[in-house]
RNA sequence: UGCCCAGUAGCUCAGCGGUAGAGCAGGUGACUGUUAAUCACUUGGUCGCUGGUUCGAUCCCAGCCUGGGCAGCCA
């Protein structure tokens, strides 16, 4: 008995092959006088394998009523096709069906909505579309690791589960055993979270920067790729409650630096999945966005645009275009006015840094002119803020300063505020939202379609 | 959370104050090295839920539920 071959290998082979194995789901089935075509897909790429079923095989009358869904095993001879549109095909010997699919099954040889695919999150992988978008997942979950790998960089695994509620990254899930119904309580009557598992609160981590910051500070060039948890009621296309991000922090680094590190970073990715997800991309290309592949190849050649936020308040400005929310210094930059200025104007990645300390949180470091910070971010056109980050406030008394302008506890920070205690050195790194480079790469445009199974306000079915 | 849009067959949709139709899928048959095959026939619906208006509601109104878009929060 011969070894499995992917679909997949099956169409790349070489040479005929009188003595095959193959593993997969019937995509459709269209019958002759003298025998069938089975497509076959088992998700190891794009294309389905032809199968010519002879109706001298002797459960050919069941063969007969194998439907879209299906699971099968063929047995048979790889030669190559004598139709159109395929290289190679399967003369089976024996067709085997593992596992039958009758007339309920709800995916269709025809195309779905995304939103009905969302419902059947269980079945959406066996569709052409949620297949290329996995691999692509795969593969950019892999390139990520290589990129950094390559540079020297080390992987850390921060908590999950994390005891600071003070990220400053929005609102947390709590996690606790207590009993709901009837919890401890102190003598102030609040909820007595001494008695709980970790003897004290704990949540769903949000990020793990400063954690990150730790280890960078020991290790020199550090990652974090993980899950992350954020509790805001955001019902948009591009936030999800539980999302994945890329977290490097470099010491030693400045603001430069770090954007240098993040285009770099957004440029390799998109390098990777154009020559190993080919395939797949095509049909984004083709059914998704119609623009993709040259606006990839515009991303990855040219370099961002750096503008500071100063100058991206007068750009917006002095462009004469009207805005719904005016533009003024001081104020976070709008969604239109990102869109403005990374499709409309620069039409390109766009890095906006030196941000007014006001609207950025504790840890970011102060600018010389003692009203901006080091943040900032990358803003993709379609997507908007994919990347953001800073340098990191490395001098004790600022830091401190920076705490108490941000009515913060140090307290609650003592481990962090001991990193500029002890060999504290400049650092910086940035977050970039998994998913939202995913979306970025396959121009899909609902968050809930490149996640398995999404979990957003009010749902997490599966 | 706010504003806006939509819920009719398994799916995608049309329709209309007098209780419903198409394409695809499913079934049957024909035809064919086909490839989202084709052709003929055919099964299939408490028109999201609850109230209200009306002689009569799938249609008009209100509330609720579900889904989607945009905005805020961010990645």
């Amino acid at each position: 008995m011969p070894n499995p071959t992917s679909v997949k290998d099956a169409l790349a082979a070489t040479a005929p092959n009188d003595s095959i194995l193959v593993h997969g789901w019937v995509r459709t089935r269209r019958d002759t006088k003298t025998f069938s075509f089975l497509e076959l897909n088992d998700g190891s790429c794009l294309h389905n394998l032809q199968v010519i079923v002879s109706s001298t095989l002797p459960n050919y009358a069941e063969i007969q009523h194998l439907s879209t869904g299906a699971a099968a095993t063929v047995r048979g001879r790889l030669i190559p096709s004598q139709g159109q549109g395929q290289k190679w095909e399967v003369a089976a010997d024996a067709v085997e069906i593992i596992g039958a699919a009758d007339a309920t099954y709800p995916l269709q040889k025809k195309g779905h909505t995304l939103e009905f695919l969302r419902e059947i999150a269980h079945l959406r992988p066996r569709s052409n579309l949620f297949g290329c978008i996995f691999r692509v997942r795969s593969r950019l979950a892999f390139a990520i690791h290589q990129f950094f790998q390559e540079r020297g960089f080390v992987y850390v695994h921060t908590p999950i589960v994390t005891g600071s509620d003070c990220e400053g990254a929005g609102e947390l899930f709590r996690v606790t055993t207590l009993d709901m119904k009837n919890p401890p309580k102190r003598e102030d009557g609040e909820i007595d979270y001494a008695k709980d598992f970790f003897a004290r609160p704990t949540f769903l981590t949000v990020s793990g920067q400063l954690e990150a910051e730790a280890f960078a500070c020991a290790l020199s060039k550090v990652y974090t790729f993980g899950p992350t948890f954020r509790a805001e009621n955001s019902n948009t296309s591009r936030h999800a409650s539980e999302f994945w991000m890329i977290e490097p922090e470099v010491a030693f680094c400045d603001l430069q630096d770090d954007m240098q590190l993040a285009e770099d970073f957004v440029k390799y990715l998109i390098r990777d999945i154009r020559t190993h997800c080919a395939d797949d991309l095509t049909l984004f290309t083709r059914f998704v966005d119609k623009g993709l592949l040259e606006r990839l190849d515009f991303v990855a050649e040219r370099p961002f645009q750096r503008v500071s936020y100063t100058e991206a308040v007068e750009l917006l400005t002095k462009s004469g275009h009207k805005f719904e929310y005016p533009v003024e210094y001081g104020t976070n930059l709008q969604s239109e006015h990102e869109r403005y200025l990374t499709e409309v104007h620069f039409k390109c990645p766009v890095t906006v840094y030196n941000y007014p300390k006001e609207i950025k949180p504790f840890y970011m470091r102060l600018n010389d002119d003692g009203r901006t910070v080091t943040a900032m971010d990358v803003l993709v056109p379609g997507i908007g803020e994919i990347v953001g980050g800073s340098q990191r406030e490395e001098r004790l008394d600022v830091l401190l300063e920076n705490m108490n302008r941000h009515q913060l506890d140090p307290k609650d920070y003592g481990w962090y505020i001991d990193l500029r205690r002890y060999g504290s050195v400049p650092h910086a790194g940035f977050g970039l939202g998994f998913e939202r480079m995913l979306m970025f790469v396959t121009g899909v445009g609902n968050i809930r379609d490149v996640v398995p199974f999404a979990r957003t306000p009010g749902n997490a079915a599966f």
